[in-house]
DNA sequence: CCGAGCGATGTAATGTTATTACGATGCCGT
DNA sequence: ACGGCATCGTAATAACATTACATCGCTCGG
């Protein structure tokens, strides 16, 4: 159960599937493995990964419409996160890059736009399914 | 009407849809605005925008499932393109910065990874709205 | 002790976005 | 004329997300 302090039951259940998946995640998907645990419900799996994410300890994948558990959840620095993922086995790699970070921040400086949240995302295919 | 050489008439409506809204629009709003025009079914829309993407004419904002018509259709460069989107307002600034897209190239050739698409969207305030 | 306030929860209904399946049409080259 | 191929039309359904409203349980001040 690994119960987190903090966290309620709904999210502690979400973000333990979440990390036994390792990749990600619809919505659905998570509410269909939670229904033996009582979920009936959406909305119950929306309440939990909007904190979730809100704690930082899981992403949306938005080109997925899709969830992944934080790859290093006790950083709490990574300002910037970006995601590699795999379309053919849907593998995701998560990383920051202080550069790529610099240079989006400074845009949004001299844009005068008041960044609230990123998303990067790469698409492609991994090396794993490259080499097969 | 801005009728295109090689696009269809479908993809003349919703290019020229796009054009005009300027701004994000759903694939479904889409559908509505070309009802008169004869547009019944989602697959209308959708396929057309298909189409337009693949041409580099219309990008998709994943993070607001929805779409724009390209800021720069006549660059055939733009390798990676970002976007700034006001959550007030919803405009939609597009730009590029060769730096980011070195760094990110860099990362998936050290991870051998095959980069298909990269998409890079920024959420927040635009300068209009910080100043209202 | 009691009740107001508040966050978390449960449930149903609905709204929004996207795809699958199948058939028909139009165009082009032989 | 005919095959091949991209486009198009239509219906149905799947997948993703939110709104609305009622309830529960806890804590804190009175």
């Amino acid at each position: 159960m690994t119960q987190r302090h903090d966290l309620t039951k709904n999210q502690t259940l979400v973000l333990n599937a979440l990390m036994k998946t390792e990749g990600p995640t619809s919505a659905y998907s998570l509410l269909d493995q939670l229904r033996e645990h009582g979920f009936r419900a959406p909305l119950q799996v929306y309440r939990a990964l909007e904190k979730l994410i809100e704690l930082g300890l899981v992403h949306r994948l938005e080109s997925l419409n899709s969830f992944v558990a934080c790859a290093h959840p006790h950083d709490h620095k990574h300002g910037l996160v970006a995601f590699a993922i795999c379309d053919n086995c849907g593998q995701v790699d998560e990383f920051s890059d202080a550069t790529v970070e610099k240079r989006l921040k400074g845009w949004a400086a001299d844009h005068s736009f008041k960044l609230s949240k990123t998303t990067i995302e790469m698409r492609g295919a991994c090396a794993n399914c490259l080499a097969a």
